[in-house]
RNA sequence: GCGGGUGUGGCGGAAUUGGCAGACGCGCAAGAUUUAGGAUCUUGUGUUUAUUCGUGCAGGUUCAAGUCCUGUCACCCGCACCA
């Protein structure tokens, strides 16, 4: 058969778009089997390989799965308010609408190419009303259940986007879209607190199937931390200032105390500190200080101590000096600590460049010359003296605080509140309006969506205003609650606000009356399986997993966890080895590689060139063995005779139906298509194929190359589709041949190999290896000292 | 600094978990076919003169180590003054 991709690829696409052919059922009696990847933000550039890989494991997967007789729901969708889209519409001044709609057709026109059984009638789109509706109807519900609130806060402000970022989009401070450095300023924020949901998201962990390094990036984000809290008297205040350390048995050892610069005691107690000049000058110094900078400087303590009250240790009564430091953070516990100079780094270095005493309460290492963070027997430390393990003395010390008021047992996350609000135009406006009588009123619900407003200028105003404040018609409104003129929140969400709840609404995409029907959500989720790439399984994953435990909490879904299995694959890299990208000019389109070779060719070799979770190189010439694969395949059409098993390839088939089912769970696509190969390989070695057994084999491959296949089993003769039919089974007895062949050592060296039955004893096998030529010689006039036989693998003999 | 991962031919990568290292593909070489190029097909391809030596490096356990143990080096990815 000739192998004209071109015509081939084109008509089995429109066949399986006119038969509906990956449409999911709601309700069937089959098994329901939900895939899900991620979708793609869709930019002006259009795809990349990158983005084919991404799709082509779980494609493989869903396309098995019904072949295996389940309902699959597979779908696609796009995430589409964002940064990227918006500066386009400016640089060009075309509105982000008409921007977005013609780079969602690009997309789709791209998918589609490339023959993914996406279900194309339950596509999302973020940015449309009745998709936008319900991201805001979620984050009433949030406002109204207390999950909501807001705070002046120095934020991370990123002045060439003109937009507040959250700590995860400024990480390394640079912002995550422009790369340029953040500033810090003061500013109303809207925090989700997602904190509260941190113990939750933690361990729903448990019972969910994550990749190990998934998960365990996962609770390093969240970053539970146990210790206690301590209460540190003031002297000359009545005040209590409190830490939270990790050790509290090592409180024998505090010589002295640090807070952040920016900690509010400061304030409060300014009339009583005589150098408060001192103070505000190196507050002053701090905030000019970039991130970068203070990461860098980490070796350099720098600090002024606090002249004008003196913290008194709750365990001995010593009065200790107060510090304020930049290496200590308002951001996490309480924005002050007790120092242990003798058991922490930080406060070790602090202590040397002050002259502040040292004191060594758990031996085991020189503090003369470097604190000492390991174990050891507790000194110095009155009724913990002599304790030598960890837990014990903490429990101890904890016991004691709790007794006497001054402490008590706590834990700390890392993450923080989810700052929610950017002063842009492109995305969900915040369904909030500010009344001088009520307060903070929730846009009612019957008021949804609340559209955003048409507009010519979207560049965001200066000083970070956002554009929709320019908009007197949108800003000026009614109080929902007492009527009175009231204005509106003009912020809107950020981009992770969409992808937060998408996966549901593919269950019931086109729902007027609710997010999502409650009967199907109990028939779809959880999301089966969910692929997608590292640099989301910290933030989308667990922004998504907090909007779902919440709706779980209310009621409105039926399990806590939406995604029961989460894998991650490894980027293609350039040609040249290095990351692709624009501007290295070494991204490979799809596109070209659809026109040259076929979309089967391409999506065989993103699977084939390496390990699935890899990163791995492009390279051009691999690829066209993919080409060379499917054209051999194709020629297996001109020998195919008769009907049956050819004797001599039964076993192989068997053997590679086992590999490739089971490597396509275990998503070892490369091996499963190398076994396809292997078996090419044989069956022009026999030189003959019976026609059913190419129907066997193209029902294998179908999942990675699905036209050709189509179009061979319409060749064999079927008019039903290959891609529901039915997928090929083994018999595990036929997998092994019944003849073994068996590597022959001495003393551990290969000399031989022997073909011997399979269900050969140890004494025959030996007797027959001791018989070959090679092995004769070399065991020849020694003594058998050991003999070993492996069934089915090796015999080893150690001579003397 | 902390946490995780990876080191195997000229290249991408295999190795049913301790049992013939290099499957499969690329590349390369020779041959066939072809006016030629391309394409296709066949054979070969870690190293080395038989013999050896070979999975980052150095030791160890074992009849047997890419795989287990100890130490060490290099690279990659997260997080990063987290108290």
């Amino acid at each position: 058969m000739r192998y004209d991709y071109k015509t081939i690829e084109a008509k089995w696409q429109k066949r399986w778009e006119d038969e509906k052919a990956f449409e999911a059922v709601d309700f069937s009696e089959k098994p329901k089997f939900f895939s899900m990847v991620e979708f793609p933000y869709p930019s002006g550039a259009g795809m990349h390989v990158g983005h084919i890989k991404a799709y082509s494991g779980l494609e493989v997967v869903s396309r098995k799965r019904r072949m295996q007789g389940y309902n699959v729901l597979f779908p696609i969708g796009f995430d589409a308010f964002g940064l990227p889209t918006e500066n386009y519409a400016i640089k060009t001044n075309t509105h982000p609408r008409l921007v977005t709609d013609k780079n969602i057709e690009k997309f789709t026109q791209q998918l589609k190419r490339v023959g993914f059984s996406f279900d194309w009638s339950r596509v999302v789109d973020t940015t449309e009303e009745d998709y936008y509706k319900w991201t805001q109807w979620i984050f009433r519900k949030m406002l109204d259940n207390g999950l909501v609130f807001r705070d002046k806060a120095l934020v991370n402000y990123c002045p060439s986007c003109k937009v507040v970022l959250s700590n995860e989009d400024s990480q390394g401070g640079k912002c995550d879209i422009c790369h340029s450095d953040i500033v810090q300023k003061s500013k109303d924020v809207w925090y989700l607190r997602i904190t509260e949901y941190a113990d939750k998201l933690l361990r729903g962990l448990d019972n969910v199937d994550y990749l190990p390094n998934i998960k365990m990036q996962q609770e390093n984000w969240i970053g539970k931390s146990t210790g206690a809290f301590v209460k540190f008297a003031l002297g000359g205040t009545d005040e209590l200032l409190t830490v939270y350390t990790t050790r509290p048995d090592t409180l024998f050892g505090v010589t002295f105390m640090v807070m952040a610069p920016e900690h509010p005691l400061i304030d409060k107690y300014a009339d009583k500190i005589s150098n408060m000049e001192e103070i505000l000058a190196y507050r002053t110094e701090c905030s000019k200080k970039t991130e970068f900078e203070r990461t860098q400087l980490v070796k350099e303590k720098t600090g002024v101590c606090i002249d004008g009250f003196k913290a008194i240790n709750p365990v001995n009564g010593k009065e200790i000096p107060v510090y304020i430091s930049d290496y200590v953070m308002m951001g996490y516990g309480t924005g002050a600590i007790m120092a242990v100079p003798a058991h922490d780094q930080r406060d070790w270095d602090f202590a040397n460049k002050f002259g502040i005493d040292i004191i060594e309460v758990i031996k085991g290492g020189d503090i003369t010359v470097e604190a000492y963070a390991g174990d050891g027997e507790m000194v110095n430390s009155d009724f913990l003296n002599g304790y030598t393990n960890k837990k014990d003395s903490i429990t101890r010390m904890i016991e004691e605080l709790e007794k006497k008021g001054l402490g008590e047992g706590g834990v700390q996350y890392k993450m923080k509140d989810w700052a929610f609000n950017r002063q842009r135009y492109w995305g969900e406006p915040i369904p909030i309006v500010h009344c001088e009588k009520c307060g903070i009123v929730g846009v009612p619900y019957e008021e949804l969506p609340l559209r955003l407003p048409a507009m010519d200028n979207f560049e965001p105003g200066q000083g970070g205003e956002s554009p929709l404040a320019t908009l007197e018609d949108f800003v000026n409104c009614k109080c929902p609650k007492c009527g009175a003129p009231a204005k509106r929140e003009t912020d809107t969400m950020p981009q992770w606000a969409g992808s937060s709840w998408y996966f549901l609404r593919y269950i019931d995409p086109h729902n007027e009356e609710r997010f999502a029907d409650p009967e199907k959500l109990k028939y779809w989720l959880p999301v089966d399986w969910y692929n997608g790439g590292m640099e989301h399984v910290t933030r989308h994953m667990i922004y998504s997993r907090f909007w779902h435990h919440f709706l779980y909490d209310l009621g409105e879904v039926p399990c806590s966890e939406p995604y029961a299995k989460r894998t991650a694959q490894g980027l293609i890299l350039g040609p040249d080895g290095d990351k692709m990208s624009k501007s290295k000019g070494n991204v490979v389109d799809p596109n070209d590689v659809v026109d040259a070779y076929g979309a089967d060719v391409l999506r065989v070799y993103v699977l084939f060139m390496g390990d699935y979770e890899s990163a791995t190189p492009w390279n051009d010439s691999s690829m066209r063995g993919c080409k060379r694969f499917l054209d051999r395949i194709a020629s297996l059409c001109d020998i195919a005779e008769g009907e049956g098993v050819t004797p001599e390839l039964e076993s192989a088939f068997h053997r590679t139906i086992k590999k490739v089912s089971q490597d396509i769970e275990n998503m070892k696509f490369n091996t499963a298509i190398a076994a396809m190969m292997s078996l090419a390989n044989d069956i022009f070695a026999v030189g003959k194929i019976t026609r059913d057994e190419l129907a066997t084999l193209v029902s294998l491959l179908c999942p990675f190359a699905p036209h050709i296949c189509e179009e061979i089993w319409e060749y064999l003769g079927n008019t039903t589709l290959l891609s529901l039919g039915q997928w090929p089974t083994y018999d595990e007895a036929l997998t092994v041949s019944n003849t073994v062949e068996y590597a022959i050592q001495v003393n551990g060296k290969l000399k031989s190999t022997i073909v011997l039955p399979a269900d050969v004893d140890k004494e025959t096998a030996i007797k027959s290896a001791l018989l070959d030529e090679k092995v004769a010689p070399a065991v020849e006039g020694k003594q058998i000292v050991k003999e070993i036989f492996v069934p089915g693998k090796i015999i080893n003999v150690v001579v003397k």
